[in-house]
DNA sequence: GTCTATACTCCGATAGAC
DNA sequence: GTCTATCGGAGTATAGAC
């Protein structure tokens, strides 16, 4: 019974993350996932639809972790688990951040309606209080410094497959925050 | 004479950046510019082809202020520049620069095609040389690290309107490297 | 299977530059 | 008078959502 929309759910975050949501039919869907075309609709109602349990699903995803950071005193950890992020996220959920990342370029519409800002004010609130509490200078900017360098890992991984030149590069930069 | 093909040429580079390439037809394109749709074909061949006259434009007005930097000895304004890049071109090929960024998460091809690395290489070469010439401890890592920072500060440009908020944090930035 | 959108073609006509 | 840029519209083929 669900198994067909399981398989409907997988393959299609894998041809939207890979080829572009707008890339990719409904029929090479169908294909790919040895469903007939029909059912997608049956399931989800339209292309939109599918786009939207797929979103959803890896959203959960990134929130669990964000809320392990939460429980999370140490604030030389959370940093260190901060830098971390791109690397689990991508790990686990590859095709799902690419897929996010990817509908910022979409229409307007697309860009808004899928755009997270929840999960990051969280983290970014998370940050600036370990900064305080490791009395940097200026721990707002260090937080919105540490984000960006989060974000430039992000889209690192995204293109850089050598997963071992990756990993350096991330305990290098921790090196900057734990002494 | 040109007039109307360089009003297809900004249009199109306005939309294919804001709308997505794939999401912005040649009719639309043909009643934004005021043109007749024929008027594309004749001039570039095929929606292909004008992709890749934009892209040209705005490519060619990057490797400017790339060559500038090859010029410059001073390592530390080197790296002050680095940092700045973005900035620069994000006020000035802002719409160029988004749409180079979306091209990466079109097919394979096309994310392919327009792909340029060479420009990044000869910057890489660059930093490296700057932080060695300042004796810090691995300059391979830092230019690393460092490349990370700008294209973070590319994707935040590209989010984050508060131009002063952002020019704020560039000069936090560069203020790590040089005191 | 249906219907619409889209890339692309073809052509006759016009107006201005040389 | 020719050449070139353009218009406007009819028309085709195909792909894609449903």
């Amino acid at each position: 019974m669900t198994i067909k929309r399981d398989n409907i759910l997988n393959v299609s975050l894998e041809l939207f993350a890979n080829q572009g949501y707008v890339n990719t039919s409904t029929s090479k869907i169908a294909k790919a996932a040895g469903v007939s075309e029909g059912l997608i609709f049956r399931h989800f109602g339209n292309k939109e639809g599918l786009l939207d349990a797929i979103v959803a699903i890896g959203t959960q995803s990134i929130e669990d972790y964000t809320t392990e950071l939460l429980n999370e005193n140490d604030p030389k950890k959370i940093i260190s688990q901060a830098i971390d992020f791109p690397v689990i996220i991508m790990k686990e959920n590859k095709d799902y951040w690419q897929l996010v990342s990817s509908l910022k370029f979409q229409s307007p519409e697309i860009a808004a309606k899928y755009h997270n800002t929840e999960i990051f004010k969280q983290l970014e609130e998370i940050l600036e209080k370990a900064f305080t509490k490791l009395n940097y200078e200026n721990p707002e900017m260090e937080m919105k410094y540490l984000f960006l360098t989060i974000a430039g890992l992000s889209s690192m991984h995204k293109q850089n497959k050598d997963e071992e030149a990756n990993l350096n590069l991330v305990n290098f930069i921790k090196s900057k925050y734990i002494n």
